[in-house]
DNA sequence: CTAACGTACAACCATATGGTTGTAGATACG
DNA sequence: CGTATCTACAACCATATGGTTGTACGTTAG
């Protein structure tokens, strides 16, 4: 389940995204499905507008989408975005593994390397 | 292996560190073990100070750790706060399935509720 | 139709960020 | 010893960020 189509651009997006409680927490609410930004924006202790900022940082990471109901426009999370971020990471401990690993068969390749 | 022991501001630092593409290269160089900060900043376009505040940044992060040898300052990655990085996205997704199957249940304990 | 609501967006401000150069302190080398 | 190297850190600058207020526009409710 590799997605690999994120160029560093996007990470960058993402994870700076992901670098605020405040958008953190907006992510957590939007994942039960229907928030107006304004039903949002009433939970924080900030302008409106703040709050609009927040849910467009976390729209151009890709963390959130927006759809129209009437006047409102609705904030859902796309877990599938977190799933991706989580994957980078695993990608990072993966290589971890791998060069440790490496560096494991060396030495024992050639034990007297460093008398 | 829940860790947990992350404020919010400390998970702010962690993904604002994550969320450079430099930054995220000297984590991979880093996970080899032994990089002093010049021989790291030979690497990139950029000067010695930059670098510097870049390791600066992973350091506060807790991404990695410096140690000392001779005048030289060597940075690895420390791999387990990836790993809480990870974690905390995981949680992410767990939640998001609880909350999933908590509509679920209501919707199968309440089938004609919206008739 | 009018008023209220939800949203979008611009303008503005203080502070943070990411880069630069320059200076200074430790340490190793010859 | 003197010098070169590695690091640390300050000062500075341009831009980005996170907040504010105000204005404009579409939609719903009465």
């Amino acid at each position: 389940m590799v997605v690999d189509t994120l160029t560093d651009e996007q990470v960058d997006l993402l994870f700076h995204a992901l670098a605020d409680a405040t958008r953190r927490d907006i992510v957590k609410r939007a994942m039960t499905g229907e928030h107006s930004v304004s039903g949002l924006a009433s939970g924080y202790a900030m302008s409106f507008a703040a709050v609009q900022k927040h849910v467009a940082v976390l729209e151009r990471a890709g963390l959130v989408t927006k759809s129209r109901r009437g006047r409102e426009r609705l904030v859902r999370t796309d877990i599938k975005t977190i799933n991706q971020a989580s994957e980078l990471l695993d990608r990072f401990e993966e290589l971890w593994r791998t060069r440790v690993n490496m560096m494991s068969e060396l030495l024992a390749q050639d034990p007297g390397a460093t008398p």
